[in-house]
RNA sequence: GCCGGAUUAGCACAGUGGUAGUGCAGCGGUUUUGUAAACCGAAGGUCGGGGGUUCGAAUCCCUCAUCCGGCACCA
């Protein structure tokens, strides 16, 4: 007598089924159209395939293209799996290693046979045509629960020795799942995947690159050659993807820096930034914009070395940990015979700053402090190097040199609630100021850190509940804990940046530090007479300089407001008779504070006018006989499609000097 | 640091073993111009550095450096 199952589908509505009944029965049991939809299933919650037997009373959901999220998810899962096939049917010998779906796509890695070597751009289009054959094909995915010792076998036989590994290690209660894709090929996977390959759209994926990774993650493992591909659902949104691509690329910081003559990086100096005068017009203005903020949040502008004793870098614990990435300096005048080594050993060591706050508890520890005296903020445009590894370096959003607007709020325990309110919303202003949206999230505990479980319990709890009492621990600020990605000696709270094209930026942190303030004695004299160990507040909003102009130049795609604009106008002349007015109309636009340049050339006024727009210059102030005849000037506005406009010179500067206010003086 | 790719004039690029090229910019000249590239001319390079193979190397090999795409790292 065969079991009925009572299933209960999202109406509310329910079915008596035979065990055994898959998802795809019910749907075809409903229709046709929806047999035909039909993806995968969920089956109380859990995303499963199509085809897979339903052994439980179950609510059940099926799911289609139109749930997107899901959908997508499972043909990127689906595409992987068919480049694994594909891969191993022109490579013989390559083996396969692991393949999930990603945020756009899809990557498989593999261990390629000792004679090919590492895959390149080159083997990708072949492979495209082989995943196409595959897709064409139809070839069923067929779910298969097998042993562990069946698979063990099963992958040494075929000299799979990282599926070998993976299967042996895979936990105890887990089932392991094995998928055919018709004939004699089959990948071990968690699944779930779509009835059959026939399900994908052969024009909806693109291999993209490939890149070594290494096995698991592991810089001490192998590396794996690693293929990745983006795919959707369909034609469409695979060329939509194409074109957000092409967007992020003309918004590159580093080729606008180049076009705009912002800055430049070279061999020389590589990973350290050459801020060119136009480039550094913005640097100044963020300099200027970021000291009113601190000054009015009670904050204290410090400056500390640049080099300190190596003794210290101990004391603060950097030494052992990060000493591989320090610019250590030896204490000694170098040898200038032409033999032996430049330095001796006896040499003693110093150290290009990391960070800046071990200078600034220096700073505090200068004197006695009194819990009168907290909370102290001390703000630093503090500038730090880093060695980095090199395959880190990237534009300005990577480099060896940085200044960080960095400070330090020591502080009582009690404090804190109020501290990390303030910065919540200062940080909230100065974002908004700049057009962002953003995300907090709490990064908790590492694996790998200082401090006993109570403490961190403590410190956790302290930033979750400020942010709570401070109100930014909502949706709508994207609220998100983060398990395992919190600093060694601390928790941090995060914001992450959304820009104009929906990318993120994790720029502004604020992280509670006991462990600093206790290495290096820190102290202050309580009420009660005694001596208490402050906390530290480790706190940054626009993380570096470098960076924040970098994210900037891409959010804005170039076209900064007018405040922040190297050059807020140019002054193109029309015939060389309107020379003397251009300059006139320059001076009297530079005398109201304006960053102005006259452009006089010999050359047409199209050509001035691409030259110019091509630069990103906001305002365009074209000057012939008319105008300086009448006293004005035809306004040309970056990016506008309305017409130039002919004004006066005092009413364009009054309209000019206005939009120019920085957005906390406007 | 690891895997792959790249490095040719100020910039963007072509050139796969036989005398280094194109466009733009720059320079000189003509043109005085009305909203996204006027015309003519002369000039400009030890082909990233070093080593090797070869009668001969931008081109093939080795090595170092930097850059690009990832991986790992990011206090």
């Amino acid at each position: 007598m065969t079991e009925l199952l009572k299933i209960t589908l999202p109406d509310g509505s329910q079915r008596e089924v035979a065990r055994g009944t898959t998802p795809a029965d019910i749907a075809a049991g409903i229709g046709p159209g929806l047999a035909k939809a039909a993806l995968a299933a969920r089956v109380d919650g859990e995303l499963r395939d199509i085809n897979r037997p339903l052994e439980t009373d179950a609510a059940l959901a099926l799911v289609t293209a139109k749930d997107e999220a899901d959908a997508l998810e499972l043909v990127r899962h689906d595409y992987a799996h068919v480049l694994a096939e594909a891969v191993q049917a022109l490579f013989p010998g390559t083996q396969i290693t692991f393949g999930p779906a990603t945020d756009d796509g899809f990557y498989y890695d593999f261990a390629p046979a000792a004679e090919h070597g590492p895959f390149t751009e080159e083997d990708l289009p072949a492979i495209e045509a082989k995943m196409r054959e595959i897709i064409a094909a139809d070839k069923p995915l067929v779910r298969e629960v097998w042993s562990r010792a069946d698979l063990i076998k099963r992958w040494s036989e075929q000299g799979e020795r990282f599926k070998a590994e993976w299967a042996q290690e895979l936990p105890e209660h887990e089932e392991l799942t094995v998928y055919w894709s018709g004939g004699d090929w089959l990948d071990m996977c968690r699944g779930p995947h779509l009835a059959s390959t026939g399900k994908l759209d052969p024009q909806a994926f693109k291999l993209t690159r490939v890149s070594g990774a290494y096995w698991r993650g592991d810089q001490k493992n192998a590396m794996l050659s690693r293929i990745y591909g983006t795919g959707w659902l369909n034609r469409k949104q695979l060329d939509a993807h194409l074109t957000r691509l092409e967007e992020a690329a003309r918004r590159d910081h580093r080729k606008l820096g180049q076009e705009m003559n912002l800055f430049h990086l070279q061999q020389e100096a590589h990973g350290s930034v050459f801020w060119h005068p136009k480039g550094y017009v913005i640097w100044r203005q963020l300099e200027a914009y970021m000291r009113r903020a601190i000054d009015n949040a009670g904050y204290r502008e410090v400056k500390t070395p640049q080099v300190m004793d190596a003794r210290q870098w101990e004391q603060s614990g950097h030494w052992g940990k990060y000493r591989e990435n320090m610019f250590v300096i030896p204490d000694e005048v170098p040898n200038t015979e032409d033999e032996g080594p430049l330095v001796s050993d006896a040499a003693e060591w110093m150290a290009l700053k990391p960070m800046n706050c071990p200078a600034h508890i220096l700073i505090f520890k200068q004197g006695i402090k009194s819990y009168r005296d907290l909370p102290l903020r001390l703000y630093e445009n503090g500038c730090c190097h880093r060695n980095e590894p090199h395959g880190a370096l990237h534009g300005l959003m990577r480099v060896r040199q940085f200044t960080q607007d960095d400070a330090h709020i020591f502080c009582r325990e009690d404090q804190i609630v109020d501290e990390v309110r303030a910065f919540c919303q200062l940080a909230d202003r100065i974002y908004k100021d700049f057009g962002f949206t953003y995300a907090i999230k709490l990064a908790l505990r590492p694996e790998k850190r200082f401090g006993s479980d109570e403490l961190w319990d403590l410190a956790e709890a302290e930033l979750r509940d400020a942010v709570a009492k401070a109100g930014f621990a909502t949706e709508q600020y994207g609220w998100e804990e983060l398990p395992g990605e919190g600093a060694f000696y601390a928790p941090k709270l995060e914001w992450h940046l959304t820009d104009a094209i929906g990318r993120t930026w994790q720029v502004g942190t604020i992280q509670s530090d006991r462990v600093l303030p206790e290495r290096l004695d820190a102290s202050y004299v309580g009420e009660d007479g005694e001596r208490h160990r402050p906390i530290m507040l480790h706190r940054a909003i626009f993380g570096s300089y470098e960076r924040f102009i970098g994210i900037l130049v891409e959010h804005y795609a170039g076209k900064l407001p007018l405040w922040l604009a190297p050059v807020q106008a140019v002054v193109a002349t029309i015939v060389s008779d309107a020379d003397d007015y251009a300059k006139d109309v320059a001076a009297r636009l530079t005398a109201a504070g304006l960053r102005v340049e006259t452009d006089l050339r010999n050359e047409k006024i199209n050509y001035k006018v691409r030259e110019h727009s091509l630069a990103k210059v906001p305002c365009l102030l074209v000057v012939g006989r008319r105008e300086a005849e009448e006293g004005t000037v035809a306004l040309r506005r970056l990016g506008s499609d309305e017409h130039q406009k002919v004004v006066g010179v005092d009413d364009l500067i009054a309209q000019l000097v206005a939009e120019a206010a920085p957005p906390d003086r406007a």
